[in-house]
DNA sequence: GAGTGGTCTAGACCACATG
DNA sequence: ATGTGGTCTAGACCACTCT
């Protein structure tokens, strides 16, 4: 029962030896850290066992390097927040209100850099709760007249991801997203039964192919408090 | 002038390599990679070289490995957003309306885990654009008799992060955030002059020590369309 | 010139997966 | 038994910075 601390590998000791102190202020924002050959000869180590531990804090945001002439802790940066959305609510059904194509709004037509007269296809749907209430509704468009039918399947991942998120699995786009805050108008209230002027989270995604084609747009109002977005942003431990 | 590309080193080229495979559907998510020692041949590299280039994929999360199996593309995970939030806004000056001791009301309370007799400094700021509108109003909280008083200075650099953003240079303390939207009632409306029932967004921040001690909490509402939220998700390139 | 980090190699031993 | 990834070493050469 003495040592039962052995199981941790070398680089990680350096790697958690050196976050601790950075989390504890012996080492500031940027102040330089030890050399590597300080910390071979201070862990008894090899020279790349070292740099893999300071590899670790690198990778995790803590420190940075300045080629030849050393390791520096970064600023810490407080204003970037991961965010969690999904469309996916506890407990929730969806319910497919309308899919048709049809002309772009002036909204629609700047989202997905489009002319006026380009059809696009134009989803709706409701998100209701178990009690039967209607928490959220989204409205989704795509471009009709696309060159690449291969990725269609893929657009209906971006289209249906109360379905397929677990399944959205392509490198080929990625999200951009847009949140702010509006007032219900008389339709808004009426289809997801509301009152008019009542306060409602949008979120707004832009789905971006990697060749910079705009390949849908989804516009998605969340009655409050559901929905809610929560983030965290800065370093834990 | 034939062979300028000889600046990337080796286990860039391998990384490159891989990750364009990955963006280009050659390798699938959650399809195994060639083992270290294929890529070892492949690339004429050793393995230590071969695993710098794969330990670069693994830090982006692009891929994972499964030890003694092997590596893995990872299913990208499109509902985490980055999102950045500073009350700073390009043009704008900050005018401090209040401080002063106050009991907490119930919402901070809740939010700083405290007593309804535990006394909470308040700070009220406005940011107001050029032409001298109002666009943002904080509440912020600060618990009052704190044990800690080498945190001071910490505190004081989150209740007035306008001035002290870029020195915001501690590990001591990381956030939470929670994004939804209300309508601003009789008091809002007032003091933002702005409509009774105009949507507001409000972001609200938690301040955590590492030691999990709620430090401070802050209230930011932001008039539409100012103050939108920006973020991306997925992998770009 | 001494010190730094960046790259790369050719080994080695281990624990574990799979067949 | 073979193949896999995980760890670690002891060198090496380079390009650069600092003084």
């Amino acid at each position: 029962m003495p040592k039962t601390t052995k199981k941790r590998p070398l680089y990680s000791t350096i790697y958690k030896q050196l976050r601790s102190k950075i989390f504890n202020g012996s080492f500031l924002p940027g102040e330089m850290l030890p050399s590597e050959s300080h910390l071979c000869t201070e862990f008894h180590a090899s020279r790349e066992t070292v740099r893999k531990g300071l590899k670790e804090l690198e990778s995790e945001g803590l420190i940075y390097s300045r080629p030849k002439i050393g390791y520096f802790v970064c600023t810490p940066r407080h204003s970037d927040f991961t965010v969690n959305f999904t469309e996916y609510f506890e407990g929730c059904t969806t319910q497919y209100k309308d899919i048709h194509g049809t002309l772009p709004d002036e909204r629609v037509q700047k989202a997905l850099d489009i002319s006026p007269s380009q059809v696009v296809i134009e989803f709706e749907q409701l998100t209701i709760n178990p009690d039967g209430a209607i928490i959220a509704y989204s409205k989704k468009y795509l471009p009709y007249e696309r060159a690449h039918p291969s990725v269609e399947n893929e657009l209906n991942y971006a289209v249906f991801p109360d379905i397929t998120l677990p399944k959205m699995d392509t490198y080929s786009m990625y999200t951009s997203i847009r949140i702010s805050a509006v007032a219900a108008d008389e339709k808004l209230a009426d289809t997801m039964q509301c009152d008019i002027g009542e306060p409602l989270l949008l979120i707004e995604r832009f789905f971006i192919q990697q060749d910079d084609c705009l390949a849908g747009y989804a516009l998605f109002y969340v009655k409050q408090p559901y929905g809610q977005l929560n983030g965290m942003s800065g370093h834990r431990l």
